[in-house]
DNA sequence: TTACAGTTTTAGGCGACCCTAAATCGAGAC
DNA sequence: GTCTCGATTTAGGGTCGCCTAAAACTGTAA
């Protein structure tokens, strides 16, 4: 109500808030407050009081009781935290010798302290890339972004053979194990054995043979040869 | 009192107002409530509610209505905010394409979010430099700080020839003014003429002639030929 | 249709930091 | 030695963002 909205007005809760909704609301259906809660470590009452106050200040739609969406307002701030965040582990892997798995964290931190200029400056000295090392799509500075269309591992067939296009995972030692296995964007796999209800998947890459479980086959992102 | 204090359990406050009393105390000299309320454009009242924490945690000496020291542990805390304000400095001078004159303020809110990982990626990928842009020494990961010795532009001799090895300027429009004379680190001066009572310096550098007022050629710090 | 289980919100508090106004201290002028 | 003025500290308040406990709501299941 007091101060318009600026983009660097904003403190490091509500960026936090605004990312975690972003991240909640991938199809437009609201968030809840519990959900909110248990992504960023907060009891409930926080989350229903912030997002009272993040309503008022126009960056959340908010039906009591029913949930949470961003405005425009506030997803264009979101997109420009997730693109921050994205360029930022891009640069680290690139310049800093980070892996993949190190460096979210660091990331989460920095997002909130970089301006816009260093941001654009990361980005032109990575050629601008579209994509971040775990294969997520980087919003452009105006708030654009672009999901490739990509289907989970564990929904290939058996014997089809595509390529892993992203991994949607933030644990670290996940990730360490799955580049252990190759199983990192780029890769290429065939699928030799799917077990039903939700079984391990079996898969070829590297000439080597792997059995991954449901919850792995499903954060890996592929996009099948045929439709490239 | 209640826990340990870990490095990066201070808070961004904590470490302003630490690297704040370390730039205030270089002869040991306490330094006062107003002196850094000034510097850290915040009123005395709140200076001296933080200064009272600060002493309880074991950061500050202090003596009411006398002043504020570091004790070893505040000292450690705030040369390692110095190393890290100074080597971002550094790497973003370097890598992207930052001018000494903006780098600072940017440096000013990285300080307070990078890793101690990423600092010493950062060092190592500059060659663990000994000064920044300015010429400010870096101190050591362990805390040592080398101060070399250097004499203000203001008070050399007449005929003097000496290199400027250091320039204690903050002010981003002062520091582009400098950088259009040539006047950095690495650049040599002679001194032709000197008025006295705080007038002006006349110098050569680059086969140009300039005349400077003396609170620049206060910020100008050199080291004599001879000396060296 | 009512009751209950789970979710969400309200109520009330707390710590970190900031502020202004008022009280207190200390060092030089007389 | 006292007075007085500037510096400092204390008193009291406010915001942000978190918490727990209690109240209110919603949707499902008997």
């Amino acid at each position: 109500m007091s101060s318009p909205i600026t983009a660097d007005s904003l403190t490091r809760s509500v960026e936090d808030y605004l990312k975690a909704i972003y991240r909640l609301t991938p199809q437009g259906r609201p968030a809840s407050t519990s959900e909110i809660a248990h992504l960023l470590e907060l009891s409930a009452p926080s989350v229903s009081g912030m997002v009272k106050r993040l309503s008022e200040l126009g960056l959340l739609e908010h039906l009591p009781y029913k949930g949470v969406q961003l405005t425009a307002e506030g997803r264009r701030a979101a997109l420009r935290m997730v693109r921050r965040h994205r360029l930022i582990e891009s640069y680290l892997v690139e310049f800093l010798a980070y892996s993949w798995d190190t460096v979210h964290q660091e990331a989460e931190r920095l997002e909130h302290a970089v301006s816009d200029t260093l941001v654009e400056r990361m980005a032109a000295a990575l050629g601008h890339p579209s994509v971040d090392p775990h294969g997520d799509p980087i919003p452009t500075a105006d708030g654009a972004i672009e999901e490739l269309p990509a289907t989970p591992l564990a929904v290939l067939e058996t014997g089809e053979t595509a390529e892993i296009v992203r991994v949607v995972e933030n644990d670290a030692e996940r990730l360490r194990y799955l580049a252990t296995l190759g199983l990192k964007p780029g890769a290429t796999i065939t699928v030799l054995d799917r077990q039903p209800f939700g079984g391990p998947v079996t898969i070829e890459t590297r000439g080597e043979i792997q059995v991954i479980g449901q919850a792995l086959a499903l954060v890996l992102l592929c996009a099948v040869g045929a439709h490239r």
